[in-house]
DNA sequence: AAATTAAACAACCGCATTCTG
DNA sequence: ACAGAATGCGGTTGTTTAATT
């Protein structure tokens, strides 16, 4: 597969792509042979054999020479490439194993777009592959607006995480690494990932995270291309917010009304997905019904509120597909809470879940050159007392969060309404908030957005209580809560379709199950036994998911 | 069987980082 | 310390192949 450089190579390379230099090469004025110019295009196997032939002579490195002595009309760049991706004897060829495919996911999860560290991972396998397999995977599932990251490695990863916090592992902004070296974890204190998925839950950006076991995936070896959970993963921090910088504005308002008819859902998640896909089928189901989940206990885990995880994947695909993660993440932070907010970025909460946001974290004061977040509030808390010209409590508020990053950096967030700033482009807040976000990414980077944040500087913790900033104060306490989910959960805007679920349930047991998903209970049995949903509802989930298999 | 569409793959491009003198 | 070269990386594009209509 990989050698088919010959005829058709051939073809190709007279075909469409002229023969020029090497823009780096030519442009740096470079190593040209003098012999004519550079060729581009599919490499021929003539040309493979002379490489191969010069590296195993010269070895690798110093790819600029190899056009020189060997005649290879090629600049060093693609020589490299070429070497790297096809030639070089220990590459792993064929299509990726099951294992391979989990494992990606796996480490993407955990880095990101970092193809070369995945390959790096993957031990015979070039970040090129990877990158096009799970562009083509990611393609695959926006088309039928489907999630990406399974929730197996979310418990995997919360798994690990407290592994790691048993070793002593430690995360605060300044020491974490997501070095491939590591375990491949994400370093989550369990307490996090519980507040993630609290908060996943409550703004339904993938309810399904958590439903599945781990195991399910990995002991079947398989579910690598089924993945719930988070889409858009890292983008390059600057990039993001640029373009978050400029799109923000209009995704708020383009999203909440962005969902597609579940007719078209429908058909886009079952009429052409492939037998791998078809494994994540259950949760997107064609019968609306059965996009409330089926949780099933994670261990450690409480119960996400499953709400309809299929609800973001319509927002994702109204966001344009490949949309920067970061305006997710910066509509989702200035939305969460809101009524009106459609979904958490599935970013920000993958960066989240590798972000710790532990209560030991919030001990860790966060250096100022790291926290611009602690800017931000210094910002919106001015910007309040200039609004609202309010008495010097609030500036010396202000000033005490510049003064207390810790003891700050969360709360003022959060009572200062973030979500205001962080809709406001110009807000340092929304920069910084998505900053953490990205921050809160592993990744490797100088910039300072990349610097680690203290984790506790992410508003997510905060989210209940955000929820009674504007949910209004009730005598029941249950009712209140149960009022929020619904107006946190993306499915609630489709009320047809929410309500389909509930069709036959009493107020009081909808309460009672979306309270008791926010407690951790799991409502899976209830829907089961109650049949409240239809037939395909009934599929099991677990670790035995074979039903998926019949889709 | 032809046309269309989607998936998979290969390669290029530009930028960032690292290396070297 | 600096500049230029070399290399690495990630995004994107283009082509081929397979599947579908």
């Amino acid at each position: 597969m990989i050698e088919m450089p010959s005829q058709s190579g051939n073809r190709k390379a007279s075909k469409c792509r002229k023969t020029s230099p090497c823009s780096e090469e030519a442009t740096s004025g470079g190593h040209l042979s003098g012999e004519g110019p550079l060729k581009k295009g599919p490499w021929t196997s003539a040309e493979d054999a002379i490489l191969v032939d010069y590296v195993t002579k010269h070895g690798e490195g110093n790819w600029n020479a190899v056009q020189k002595h060997s005649g290879l009309s090629r600049c060093g760049k693609s020589c490299r490439l070429r070497w790297a991706n096809h030639l070089r004897p220990d590459l792993k060829k064929g299509a990726f194993t099951p294992e391979e495919e989990a494992r990606i996911i796996e480490l993407h999860a955990k880095l990101g777009n970092k193809w070369a560290r995945m390959a790096a991972e993957l031990p015979g396998r070039t970040d090129n592959e990877i990158k096009n397999y799970w562009n083509t995977r990611i393609k695959r599932l926006q088309r039928a607006g489907l999630p990406i990251y399974p929730p197996e490695i979310r418990v995997q990863a919360m798994n690990e995480s407290q592994q790691s916090d048993e070793m002593g592992t430690s995360w605060n902004g300044e020491t974490y690494h997501s070095d491939t070296s590591q375990a491949n974890g994400f370093h989550i204190p369990e307490v996090e990932f519980k507040n993630l998925e609290l908060n996943q839950g409550l703004l339904n950006c993938s309810p399904a995270l958590l439903d599945i076991p781990t195991s399910s995936l990995f002991q079947k070896g398989m579910g690598s291309s089924h993945s719930y959970g988070f889409m858009f993963p890292a983008l390059h921090p600057p990039k993001r917010l640029r373009e978050m910088e400029s799109q923000f504005s209009g995704s708020i308002a383009s999203t909440s009304n962005s969902f597609p008819s579940f007719d078209q859902y429908e058909d886009d998640a079952f009429g052409r997905l492939d037998p791998m896909q078809s494994l994540w089928s259950p949760s997107y189901d064609g019968d609306l019904n059965v996009n409330h989940p089926s949780p099933i206990d994670i261990p450690g885990s409480h119960a996400p509120i499953n709400g309809n995880s299929s609800s973001s994947e319509p927002l994702s695909e109204a966001m344009k597909l490949e949309l920067p993660s970061l305006q997710y993440s910066a509509t989702q932070v200035g939305s969460w809470g809101a009524p009106s907010s459609p979904l958490p970025s599935l970013e920000s909460v993958d960066t989240l879940i590798q972000s710790p946001l532990s209560e030991h974290t919030q001990s860790n004061c966060p250096s100022p050159r790291n926290s611009g977040l602690l800017e931000a509030i210094v910002y919106e808390s001015k910007s309040l007392k200039d609004l609202k010209k309010n008495s010097n409590q609030q500036i010396s508020e202000a000033s005490n969060m510049a003064g207390d990053a810790v003891e700050s950096s969360s709360r003022p967030v959060c009572e200062t309404k973030w979500w205001d700033a962080c809709g406001d482009p110009i807000s340092p807040l929304s920069q910084s908030a998505a900053s953490v976000f990205v921050d809160c990414t592993p990744v490797s980077g100088g910039s300072s957005l990349d610097e680690p944040h203290s984790a506790e500087t992410i508003p997510c913790c905060k989210i209940k209580p955000d929820l009674g900033d504007w949910a209004s104060a009730g005598s029941d306490e249950k009712k209140d809560v149960s009022c929020q989910l619904e107006y946190l959960r993306p499915d609630a805007l489709l009320d047809s379709f929410w309500f389909g679920h509930r069709i036959g349930r009493s107020k009081d047991q909808l309460i009672t199950e979306d309270v008791g998903a926010l407690l951790g209970e799991d409502p899976s049995h209830e829907y089961k036994q109650e049949g409240a949903f239809p037939s395909e509802s009934n599929q099991s989930f677990g670790p035995d998911s074979s039903s998926w298999d019949n889709i």
